[in-house]
DNA sequence: CACGAGACCTGTTCGC
DNA sequence: TGCGAACAGGTCTCGT
């Protein structure tokens, strides 16, 4: 489910707490419950347990899709995969079919990795570049400029969709934000990466930035079931828009398969590349 | 290196 | 109404 957006979201709420929940922040440890074996990369169910408890949780941090809690220690990544979320509750309250790890916290609250499709995953580790070492640039980083992009569009021979999605050519988007961007962008998705003039890279690297700053700014996207309190649903120009009018031009939003992900997109504004024969 | 198919999972919606 | 197919925010692995 969540692309960078909605972890950038998470982790802020989990950071700073809110009237009815508190911060993560400082708090201790005190007991864990695995209730889905596979959710846990690394270590063993038994190691985990043994040296999780007992530790802070200092600080939390986003890369790419994952979030990084720093404990005293290790440090605690979790990817949500396709349908993950992160919950604060009382210890009272009574768990939820789809919990797949607990984290009994000192106060009485806990932190539950619900994950209805058990496709995301969770590690504890003293060294988490070595979970992290394939991630590609952070988007929204200073450091990542429109020339980056560029040179790295112009090193690869591929599509642009599903290297967009390929996290380690960039770290954060998803199928939402990739769609998006690209129509902000007027470019297919079906577009040779090293076909790119530098001012439709940099054109790129502008819709990129901006369509996530904009989930980030409406809290992430939230649809069906999965996640709730995002607002960037009701601004998609082209996801799950298939047979509505393009808010550019008109014409009607097209879905097509491209690597096997539903891909959205307007006929009129991102004309097909003339070296994609249909 | 690039690409497609299949796995891993559960739940909802679509189409006949 | 019922039932199977298609589809869903992700990523890994294997074969070509």
């Amino acid at each position: 489910m969540p692309e960078l957006p909605e972890i950038e979201t998470i982790v802020a709420a989990l950071r700073r707490g809110s009237e009815e929940v508190p911060s993560l922040i400082d708090l201790n440890i005190v007991g864990t419950q695995l209730l889905w074996e596979r959710s846990l990369k690394t270590p063993t169910p038994a190691e985990f347990q043994r040296r999780i408890i007992g530790q802070t949780i200092r600080d939390i941090h986003r890369r790419g899709k994952y979030l990084l809690f720093y404990l005293s220690l290790d440090t605690l990544l979790i990817h949500l995969g396709m349908s993950g979320d992160l919950l604060m509750e009382p210890d009272s309250t009574s768990l939820a079919v789809h919990h797949r790890l607990i984290l009994n916290l000192q106060n009485g609250w806990r932190l539950a990795f619900n994950d209805t499709r058990k496709f995301g995953r969770v590690w504890l580790t003293t060294e988490p570049k070595t979970v992290l070492s394939h991630l590609g640039p952070e988007p929204l980083e200073v450091s990542f400029t429109s020339q980056d992009l560029y040179q790295r569009l112009q090193t690869r021979h591929r599509k642009l969709k599903p290297l967009l999605l390929d996290q380690s050519f960039l770290a954060g988007l998803g199928n939402i934000y990739t769609d998006e961007a690209l129509h902000m962008a007027h470019l297919h998705p079906l577009t040779t990466s090293n076909t790119l003039t530098l001012s439709q890279a940099e054109c790129l690297w502008q819709s990129i930035r901006g369509v996530l700053q904009e989930g980030i700014r409406r809290n992430g996207a939230s649809i069906d079931w999965v996640y709730k309190g995002g607002e960037y649903q009701h601004y998609f120009r082209v996801y799950g828009r298939t047979g509505q009018p393009c808010s550019e031009c008109g014409s009607l939003i097209q879905r097509i398969v491209v690597g096997q992900r539903g891909t959205h997109y307007c006929p009129v504004c991102q004309p097909p590349p003339v070296d994609s024969m249909e």
